[in-house]
Order: C-alpha cells, then structure tokens, then sequence
RNA sequence: GCCGCGUUGGUCAAGGGGUUAAGACGCCUCCCUUUCACGGAGGAAUCACGGGUUCGAUUCCCGUACGUGGUACCA
C-alpha cells in the first residue's frame, strides 16, 4: 500500500433500486476511508443513456442518507474532481480513447450490430459457444485494423458510425495483487477487445473507470467479484494510458447469494421468498411497480448495516452487534472473506432485534410512530408511546412489529379468543370480572401496585386461584395470550378502557 | 465451451500441520415468566472428494467434483 492519501468511491449505476449488495459495496468503502482517514466520493456511473431511469440518482442519494454512509464529494456536493456524474463527464473521455488509437493500443471499429450479432452466430460452435471480437475474429471484421488506412479515413469522414475497440495484447501475463484475493493472473490471448467509446460517443465503463478513477485520485477501490474479470482489462488501461504507478489497489469483495439455490441475490429473490432486497422502497417510473426496502419494513440503518458488514467480513472476535461508529473502529480489510455468502433474512432480522433492544425508548418511540399510524392506530400521547415501546420493545424484531405488538394499547381488540377462556369458564367467574369492574374508582390512583392490590384482595375473597383468573383477564383485555405484564396495560389503557373491554367480553361468554 | 474466483454444521463463520474444530442465526429440550416474548441452560448438526508432502493433515501442494462470476456499443 504506498502512502498517497485513501480516496474511494461508491460508483453505482442509476438504473433503479439500490440493492443490499450495493450498499455493502458503499459501506466497506466508507468504513475503509474512516479506517484510513480518507475520503469517500460518490460517482454515478450513469453512461447507458439507454437505462437512464428518472429520479434513480436521488433515491441512491436518499438510502445512502438513511444508512448513515456521508460521502464527502458527489453529484450533490462537488468537490476537487468533479463534476461526478459520468454523463457530465461525456467530453472528458475521447481523448484518452484517441491517445490509445494512436499508440496503436486501440483502434476504430465499425461493425454495426446486426454484423456483430452474425459473427457471433457463424463463429458459434458447441466448444465456443460466445465467439469474442478478439485477437482471432478481428481480422475478419470492419475496423481500422483490418481495412486499409484510406478506407477508414473515408468512413470516418462520411460520418459513419463507429466505436473504439481496445486492442488486446497477445502473449502477456496481466496480474496484479487483490486486497482480498490475492495474486490474480490472466494470459491476455484469452481476453477480448473491448468497446471503450462507444457509437454515441459516451465511454464504456471499463473507459470511464479507469479515467474516473485517475482524474479523481482514487487510492483504493473495493467492489464487487463481477468485477473480477474485467479486471486485468482495467489494469492495462492503467498501463496504457502511463499512469501505472497512480493505479489504484484492487478489492474485489465477495458475492451475496440467495438463501436457496444458487446464484447471485436479485430482486426477484426478494419478491419470492418474502422479504427486501432494496435499501428502501423503490416504484419503478416505468411500470409504476413498487419494492419494498428495508426501511420501510421497520430496520433500523444501524442494523441494516451492520448486518451487511458481517456478509463477507468478520471482526475475529465474539463481538457480533456494533454500532456505525463501532464498525467504523474494527473495520479491517484483511478480515474479509473470499467466498460468496447466502443472505439469509431470519439473521437480518436478529440484527434488527438486537439494535431495537438497545435503542433509546424515545428514540425509537419516534421511528415506530409512523408505522403505528401506518396501521391506523391512534396514537395522541407521546408519553404513553415511549412507555408501551418500553413495554413491548422485548418482542419486535422489525419497527413494524410494534403495531401488532401494541395494537391494544390504542383500541380494544377486535377479535378476542374466547375459546381460550371458556374452557374453564363459570359463574363464579364471571361474578368475579363483574364485582371486580364495578369497583375500579374505588382503586385510587390508577398505578400498577394499586390496580394488583386491588386484584388481589379480590382473588383473595373470591376464593378461586389467581392462576384461574389472571389468564382470562389479559385475553379480555389484549385479545389473546401475548403482551407484557396484565397490570401495566391495565394502567396504561385507564379504568374506563377496562372495565369497557371486560363487560364486552363478558357479554360474549 | 473457455477464463477467473471460491468450497469448515441448514445459514453466517472462527481457527489453522497434533484442538473435545469457537461463536452466532435457525431448529429441538428444559428453566424463567400465573400469557407471549426476552433472557438463561442444554442438544442435534461441519472441515466436498482423490492423490501427494509429513511422524501427523481440516490446515500446505496438485488434481477432480461442485458452486459462482465473466465471456454485451450493461454496469
């Protein structure tokens, strides 16, 4: 690692939601440039005009935002190198694309599709299944090399379209060391000649990158294994446009795969089997289709991240919940693993359990609120939420588990498990609700000592077991056989609420 | 097909030439809780295979298998 100052970027492309792979992406380069001191840039790789989705750069601003990743220059926040949009870029690239045509490292090709597509078909035999433009078809296609040099420059001049083409180098070994992987090496015979400008004039990302990456001093770039391919290309771009000893270091991190089967996770994946693969909600402009996002499923951005960081990292100890600030501090590269990992969303969950235990009752009475209006509840005393979050917290593993959690809370339950009660259900019993309700003013002040000593004195004269009566009292009370303790709800909900919720269920016994 | 990368319980994983091969999620049992959870205590479950190297390989090397990524004028 030579000693230059640590940039790295999170260059995602605006092509629609942000996937938990791409923010893992974002965070291992944000916990590095902390780690280092750097600085994080955020460059949108936006040069497919033809995948250009509207309002996609925002919403990647926005989860970045949620998370807690802070970049320090972006789209947003130009900086030293900008501007950091690649299509605001478009006049920066063809120059580099010229110098390699001249050094003979590149050259003008201009096959249109339909003659791609028909080499690629004549060429295709069951041991070659994808012919490559390469060392050994370009010969046979319409470019620069291969056509006499007044040819060319007729085509050129009568404005015919073209793209640039990398001329791949045969006989060499290309290797360079990855921070996670180690030595890589590729015989270049086996690589093929890249588009890197394309027809309309806008680079290819491979070009982009490289030029990007230069012109913003990046240091270090982490992204992910599909990248690892490619990679001996951009290494040679480095090499050929002389900037060999600017070159960034190379980590390429592990693949996030779905929990079942193979494969690369994919928002498809998430639809199937139920749970968020976005960071946040994602509505497609086109179709109008909305995903869901991990922040609009109750997760809290610590717990979201630090779920992520332990997909392809682990800190060597037995410590498993940490904070940004916490990941911040541990983060290290040689602790990133090389394998691909299966998400697996009952872990996510866990996670998200963890950091809901150890927030704040107000802090996270403000993050539940809205998912308890979501559900309709009405929720007027701020005092009261933080106390019911305090109450239920123990078992919610989403924010949106509290609305189910602490419906009651707020209205009487609408279904009340009757079958639970009857069972052992008498008169007996039913005189005892009913004496007990009556006399709820005479309690006192309405707390959770008052309201069980009134309880008990009750049981007590009534004769039949505290077991036998506390049951049927929470089921009258919350509708089922779950919640906290039986005399806080009741302090929380009000004598009025009790006793109205006692008699309806004792109208229906 | 070819090229790259990978392979420790169902999942995430620590470890690393000699260990009873950590821990977590999930699952099961029990305890706690006059509910449900939380929490606690246990339990089942793992080094892909074949060759080497070695006194000794899960660990090092080579193959094989399997998985995965790439093989676009997408990133």
């Amino acid at each position: 690692m030579n000693s230059r100052s640590v940039r790295v970027r999170f260059a995602p492309s605006p092509t629609g939601g942000l996937h938990l792979g791409g923010v893992r992406t974002a965070l291992f380069n944000y916990l590095f440039a902390k780690r280092y001191n750097g600085k994080m840039v955020l460059r949108v790789e936006d040069t497919d005009q033809t995948r250009f989705v509207p309002g996609a750069e925002q919403y990647i601003v926005d989860c970045l935002e949620w998370c807690g990743i802070v970049t320090d220059e972006s789209p947003l926040q130009s900086g030293p190198y900008g501007p950091y949009r690649q299509s605001d870029r478009k006049p920066m690239y063809r120059q580099y694309a010229e110098q390699l045509i001249v050094q003979g490292d590149a050259y003008y090709a201009f096959d249109t599709p339909e003659e791609l597509e028909k080499m690629r078909e004549d060429l295709k035999t069951p041991e070659n299944p994808s012919p490559q433009y390469d060392i050994t078809t370009r010969m046979r296609m319409r470019n620069s090399l291969s056509m006499p040099p007044g040819e060319v420059d007729a085509l050129l001049e009568a404005g015919i379209p073209y793209v640039i083409r990398f001329r791949m180098p045969e006989g060499e070994t290309i290797q360079f060391d990855d921070l996670i992987r180690g030595s890589i090496s590729n015989d270049t015979g086996l690589l093929d000649d890249k588009v890197l400008l394309k027809s309309d004039g806008m680079p290819t990302y491979h070009l982009a990158v490289v030029v990007d990456d230069y012109l913003m001093k990046i240091s270090h770039i982490f992204r992910g294994e599909e990248w690892l391919p490619s990679a001996p290309l951009h290494v040679l771009l480095w090499k050929k446009l002389g900037w060999e000893q600017d070159m960034p270091h190379f980590g390429h991190l592990p693949l996030i795969l779905k929990p079942d089967g193979n494969g690369k996770l994919s928002k498809r994946d998430g639809d199937r089997l139920g749970f968020p693969v976005f960071a946040m909600d994602w509505t497609d402009p086109q179709t109008g289709e909305k995903t869901i996002g991990f922040k609009e499923r109750g997760f809290l951005p610590e717990a979201f991240l630090n779920m992520l960081a332990f997909l392809g990292w682990h800190p060597g100890t037995e410590q498993e919940i940490f904070s940004l600030a916490e990941l911040e501090a541990a983060f290290s590269v040689e602790r990133i693993s090389r394998s691909g990992a299966k998400f697996d969303y009952e872990k996510a969950k866990w996670f998200n359990q963890q950091h809901i235990q150890r927030t704040d009752n107000a802090v996270l009475a403000a993050g539940v609120l809205p998912f308890l209006e979501a559900a309709g509840l009405p929720v007027d005393n701020k005092d009261v939420l933080v106390r019911v979050v305090s109450l239920v917290k123990d078992r919610c593993h989403t924010l949106a588990d509290f609305a189910e959690q602490s419906a009651f809370f707020f209205r009487a339950p609408e279904q009340i498990d009757l079958d639970s009660i009857r069972g052992k259900w008498t008169p007996e019993k039913a005189a005892f609700y009913r004496e007990w309700s009556d006399n709820f003013n005479a309690v006192g002040s309405w707390d959770h000592e008052s309201i069980n000593a009134s309880f008990e004195t009750a049981v007590a004269a009534s004769g039949i077991k505290k077991g036998e009566l506390m049951l049927p009292l929470r089921i009258m009370l919350v509708g089922g056989k779950f919640g906290p303790n039986v005399m806080d709800i009741m302090e929380i909900i009000g004598a009025a609420a009790c006793k109205e919720r006692i008699e309806a269920a004792l109208a229906q016994l």
